[in-house]
Parts: C-alpha cells; structure tokens; sequence
DNA sequence: ATCAACAATATTGTCTACATTTTTGTAGTC
DNA sequence: GACTACAAAAATGTAGACAATATTGTTGAT
C-alpha cells in the first residue's frame, strides 16, 4: 500500500510493522498490555526478536515499556497530544511544499487510485480499511515528495495520532474525511501551493478539533488517581 | 547537557545513548563493525541487550544491519545526505521560530552558559567536546523551544549529519562554529525571528557547503566497485 | 468479617548452550 | 604456481532453562 521499495526490511522491523499498523488502525487501543509471549507466538518469533521489536517500538514513542512489569500500547497525555498535532501541520505542510515542486504528471494518477480505494472503503463500511487507506494517503503524499526522512516522521506522527485520537476524541469521527483528500488533489494538480497547504492545514485542524484536549485523561495504569 | 529530565531512560536507551554519541563525536567511523561480543563487554551487558540496542539504532537510520553478517555504522549515499540537510533546514527553523515564541528572558542565560562551554573547549583544542556541545547547543534549542518531538527528530538530524560530514566533508573542518551560535542568541534575545532564522539557516548552509556532495562515495563493503 | 502475612502463579529479565551462516585458512590437485 | 574443495574458526541467530519480580490467591489470626 505505502512504501513500494522498502518493504524488504529485516525480520524486526516486520514485527514493528505489524504492530505499528495494528496501533494505527485502532485495533490495539491505548494502554493495552502487550506480553512478550503471546506476541512471540502470535508472530511465531522467538521472545528475544519481540523484546527487539518492543525496544525500537518503544524509541518511536509508541509503546511504554516499565521494568519487570512488561510492555504497553503508549498513553499520550494531552502536552504531547499538542505538540504532536503541532508538528504534524507544520511537516505535513512541507510535504506539501515539496510535493509540489517534484510531483510529475505522470504521478498524479496514483493519488487519484488511492483516493478511490478510499472512497471504495468508506462506502462498503470497511473501517479498518478507511482508517488504513486515509492515513496511507498521507504517507503516500510524503513518499512522492521524495524525501524518506519526511517520510520516516509522518508515519511515526500518524501512529501517534491514532493513539490520540483513540484517547480524546469527543464525538465518534471519521478520521480523515476523502473529500478533504479529494480537494488536495485537485490544488496539487494545479500546481497551487497556498491552496493546496491551506487545504491540508485546515485538514488537519478539523481532525484536531474533533479532540477534546481540555483535561487530562488519567493513565489506565495507576487508577488510584482515576478512582478516588 | 542536554535533555535535563528524560535522563532517566531505561537501560537500552542507554547503550544507544553512548553508541549515538561515539557516532556523532565521530569516534566511530562510517561502515565500522560492531561486534555483539565486543560490546557486550565494553558496556557490561548482556549480548541480547546489545541486539536490542543494535536494533533501535538500525531504526534510527544510524546502524545497518545485514543478516547473519552483523551490525555496522551507516553509510548513508548522497541523495540521503541532501535529504538530511534539506530536513534539517525545515526543522530547525520550525525550531527558532517556536523557540523565539516561548523562550523566557530567565532562560537566555542557559543559551549564553552553554556558549561559553563552547568557547572554553574550542579554545582548548578539545575536539571531542567541541563536536559534542556543538551538536548540544542545537539540542538545547530544540529543548527550549518546547516539543519534545521537535527534539527526538532533530536528535536524529544531528547524529546522521554527524555521519554525513565523517563521509563528505572535503577540506578538515571546524563542525559548527560557536561565533555563529553567538549571532544566533543575540538575535534570540532580541526576539527577532526573521533574524534569527536568517542565521540559523545560512549556519546550517555553511556546513553544508564544506561538504562534497557531488559523487557518490562507494561503500566500504561491497568494494567490487570501488576496486574495479 | 476484615486485614495482614504468606504461598502460588505468571511474567519479565538474563544467561548458557547450541545451530546456522559466513569468513578464513589449509591442503590437495592439475 | 594457481585454483578448487574442504575444513576450521568466528560471529550471528535462536531456543531453552533459570532467576528475579510483580501480581494474585489463600490461609490464619484478631
């Protein structure tokens, strides 16, 4: 779906992707407990390539790791919930930007297919694909935009807002409207940075403020606070 | 030095965390093997702690590790330098400008403490600190500036960018000169944004100007093709 | 009946041994 | 003398066992 070439990546990253999907797809939900021997068994690796992946899961910052305790889906609270919506406007607006400049003709059909499927998904009720699909259209507007950095952010910022969508948001969303997608297409057609930024902007601050950032949800783990 | 709370890391952070530094004060070269066994012993872990260190490395984009051959520092090609550069450009200006933002005049003598470290280990002829603050004082930047994301993703510019010059740089170079640093804070204290990214952005060029990035470097490894 | 101390269980963390693979060294053959 | 085939060595990859720790369940005393 994303990434053409990289997906010939070493057995730990598989593991990584996996669950980095699962996460990002809304199927492991926050504060999940994540136990090495279950997940050695579900993906039929040894405990040491779990405990591999569950360190490098856990520098991205998508899952909490307490000694002698095991390993948790992360818990974002609501400082970082900001700063990562923060972040993501401002690179997604450079992918934008850059987007713009390298982005051929010959390219623009590839949106387009990718948006169809999401409209595809969206009308069949198919949410794990939706959800999917509408955050592989960000990375697929990073991935043309040439830069594997910038892609290598957004995918670390796109799992973290599932996760923070999953915790704060307030009314039952869609999670990234195809029409919003559809109109972006249009203005990076027409070669309109300005436009086609605003539109990713506002794209995003919709997203945002669906969320419901006034207070602090408390962490699953200690209750003590969540139940005096 | 840097990061003044999240000192308190697990203990495969901190592993990467001397690996990282070894890299960016370039006393690990590009393409250098890194044996399990032998650091295992340096560190005084056990070998699977290494693995897991080597693995979140490799996530990082520092170490690349080939199957049943082992783990070695990245080499990354000119097209990733360019990349890493023109990222860098991006960020850190996002950097100045939610610094200049936020920044209290209580913290501005953090900016000028930090400086004067420079100067003494420049002055002194302390390479392997001149290289380590340099990178310090833009980490301390991004700490004040308040995003933590903003932090871990410069955290990974500046290790490859150590990497990048190892490889690149054409004539012995100093790696960030500390009179910049100082126009920089003037114009931080002086709230002038413009400014100060106008600085932030031509310091980030001349660095990138005393690098030869105009033919590939053949790698270390495969070295049909560098000895044909 | 309630609470505290203690035992049982489950899970993580670590170490050791072994299999697999790659590299290096050596002997044999033309 | 050079090349091939084979053997030895070294390093990675993996599995299993064991120790340490936290959680849960149970027993007993007040």
């Amino acid at each position: 779906m994303y990434h053409s070439k990289e997906t010939v990546t070493g057995p730990t990253a598989e593991i990584c992707e996996r669950i980095w999907l699962s996460i990002a797809e809304k199927r492991l939900r926050p504060g999940a407990r994540l136990k090495e021997e279950q997940l050695a068994e579900i993906f039929d690796v040894s405990r040491a390539r779990v405990r591999q992946a569950l360190a490098v899961l856990e520098s991205d910052g998508l899952v909490t790791i307490v000694p002698n305790r095991g390993a948790f889906v992360a818990e974002p609270g609501v400082d970082e919930a900001r700063d990562v919506f923060h972040v993501r406007k401002q690179i997604e607006a450079r992918v934008v930007e850059r987007l713009i400049d390298r982005i051929t003709d010959a390219q623009i059909p590839l949106l387009e297919a990718h948006l169809s499927q999401e409209r595809e998904a969206d009308q069949r009720g198919d949410t794990s694909a939706t959800i999917r699909l509408s955050g592989g259209f960000h990375l697929l507007l990073a991935e043309l935009a040439g830069s594997s950095f910038l892609f290598g952010i957004l995918r670390d910022l796109i799992s973290r807002s599932s996760l923070i969508t999953a915790i704060y948001r307030s009314q039952h969303l869609h999670n990234c409207g195809p029409d919003e997608h559809g109109a972006l297409i249009e203005r990076i057609r027409a070669r309109d940075k300005k436009g086609a930024m605003r539109i990713m902007l506002d794209h995003l601050q919709h997203v945002e403020d669906e969320l419901d950032l006034t207070e602090e949800i408390p962490t699953t783990r200690d209750l003590r606070q969540a139940l005096v």
